[in-house]
DNA sequence: CAGTACTATTGAAACGATTCAGTTACAATA
DNA sequence: TATTGTAACTGAATCGTTTCAATAGTACTG
């Protein structure tokens, strides 16, 4: 069915090896019989079985991307930024969705395993190291994307999520609200407790009360039902801090059709800005993470780990959050 | 480094070929070998090569999907179809971001060739049928997504791009729109020309004059420029509609900060119905596409042909946009 | 007890590339 | 002329599976 080298090889009147060559190292091969095999390539329109050359060389070009959801733009942010930084060191990508299950992470990395890959980047969906020491067993190279373990024996690439929550308490503490809903998932993700830290923290500072709403998923459908919870309190709180962008969109679409009046009424406050949260209504307020740049380093990193080999030494890259004020956040109502 | 078939053979005393066969065909070992073997697997932590076990069968259970943008949320909800569908016959999906760029493309679709993926889907970046043709002949299939190319000689699953445009204007004019920007990208999209061949029949018939806004890329940022084209013209139209979300997203982004309140000055129509249309402040308007069912029927049509092989008949299957109305649009303003 | 039928297992060939020790051809050197 | 050196090329071994013809073992039949 396909063209093989053994085909060109007789075409062209040469050894396989030296097809390979051609191949591999062109330098090596005597000009003549370079462009002869050349020509005999492209006149067979030949194309090399990468399973085989990797069967024997023993590695892949491809990476594999592990991210608990896809539909969250601040992940295809961070995928791009992992699939320039491959594309421009002729490496391809895997792009797997967990949904955040154990489960499918489980499956997903044992496919990539199978593909051979030669390294995963991975946000993971909980904290278990194990499968990732396995891994690592196998000689493919792991790098965290926007979760660290602790332990120094990996890579990995994140944002001072505590930091990132106390800017948020801090910053909604300074224009007088003392009574702010924090809108997160499940505790289990680490993202959610250390920006959830951050928010302790900065509350008992500034002597603010928290009021926590923990939902399973973090996407905007989630947001809506937070949004009636809080609508339902006795005693409503007037900023609501939201562990991401979905979440916050969620919310201000319950909060619009129930006429209260963002930021007039209710603060609300974001993370990730993603780039949707500018073009809400009410452009969204939010903490942001340079979510392609982090993609960008992250590739890098793993990829440096793979083609150094031995003398590569672990890196943990940290970047701060930044506060990004628009127009859903003001002074709390007297 | 690895642990091979030949390694589980020798330590739990049987044939190579039989420690296959526990893998692929159970039911033909006996119980008390199955047993055994297995165990030793799982004390290993063997885990197979994928890489040996597609040269030798010739073939892999993974998948390439080409999207011209994985920002774009209409193209992720695709993909997730794509995936879970994949996924559920135990294939898994490599998923490429050609940018609307034929490089891109190119480079990624040897990539796959190279990856020996059983199967492509893709959105092509443009209409030459030569590519795919060479992929069809090395016997990978193709299917395509949100695209048509004339001839029958492939599956696609498509939306009735024509009919979107015509309805979209029908819509408007209904409102007594009699003045309307239409906002597009490049002609050279098919996208682009159908809807805007079912802009221009519908205009006709509805005796609507259409302004034509053509920008380079179809994302909010140029959503944005063209807003600002359409504010300085000289006879505003009083509805604007785009051929996706993300620049509907944008060109509102530009109504909000120049006071143009929308519906009341302006009607919005946008495309494709990605999630954050409803959360947009203005919920938008918008023709809906059934994106993750496109992705899950596209890719069971793929699987199809790639397990049924030789009888497998072709379809081309086609959805029906349909107009989904939000607070965008309202009556033209006397 | 020979013959048949069936199941369980074996072991070598094959997939298509890379690699490397070995061969060839030819020029330079003594 | 004999020797050495070098560039160009060869071809068998190898990677880790799957496949399949061959074989061993067991049970049943007449």
């Amino acid at each position: 069915m396909s063209v093989s080298l053994r085909d060109v090889a007789k075409a062209a009147k040469v050894s396989v090896g030296t097809v390979s060559n051609v191949l591999n190292k062109p330098e090596i091969v005597a000009p003549a019989t370079l462009s002869r095999v050349q020509a005999t390539i492209k006149e067979l329109g030949f194309v090399p079985n990468g399973f085989a050359r990797q069967l024997r060389s023993g590695y892949s070009c491809t990476l594999g991307l592990v991210v608990p959801d896809v539909s969250n733009p601040f992940f295809t942010e961070v995928a791009r930024g992992v699939e320039d930084a491959a594309s421009k060191r002729d490496y391809a990508v895997f792009l797997c969705n967990s949904d955040e299950s154990t489960v499918k992470e489980d499956r997903y990395l044992n496919v990539l395993m199978e593909q051979q890959v030669r390294g995963v980047l991975i946000t993971p969906a909980d904290t278990r190291a194990d499968r990732l020491d396995a891994m690592r067993e196998r000689g493919i190279a792991v790098t965290l994307l926007d979760r660290e373990i602790k332990g120094q024996k990996q890579c990995s690439v994140s944002v001072d999520d505590v930091n990132g929550g106390q800017i948020a308490i801090e910053f909604l503490a300074s224009l007088g609200h003392k009574n702010i809903a924090w809108v997160c998932g499940p505790e289990s993700i680490p993202q959610v407790s250390d920006r959830g830290a951050g928010v302790s923290k900065a509350a008992k500072v500034a002597n603010v009360k928290i009021e926590t709403i923990r939902v399973t998923l973090m996407n905007t459908i989630q947001g809506e039902e937070a949004a009636r919870a809080i609508l339902a309190m006795p005693k409503k709180p007037t900023a609501i801090f939201c562990a991401n962008d979905l979440l916050a969109l969620g919310v201000m679409r319950i909060l619009n059709a129930n006429k209260v009046k963002v930021p007039d009424q209710m603060s609300v406050l974001g993370y990730d800005n993603i780039e949707f949260a500018s073009s809400a209504g009410i452009p969204l307020s939010s903490i942001a993470q340079p979510a392609y740049q982090m993609g960008v380093t992250a590739a890098n990193l793993l990829l440096d780990e793979c083609e150094a080999g031995d003398d590569h030494r672990h890196q943990q890259i940290r970047f701060q959050p930044q506060l990004v004020e628009r127009a859903s956040t003001a002074a709390a109502p007297k």
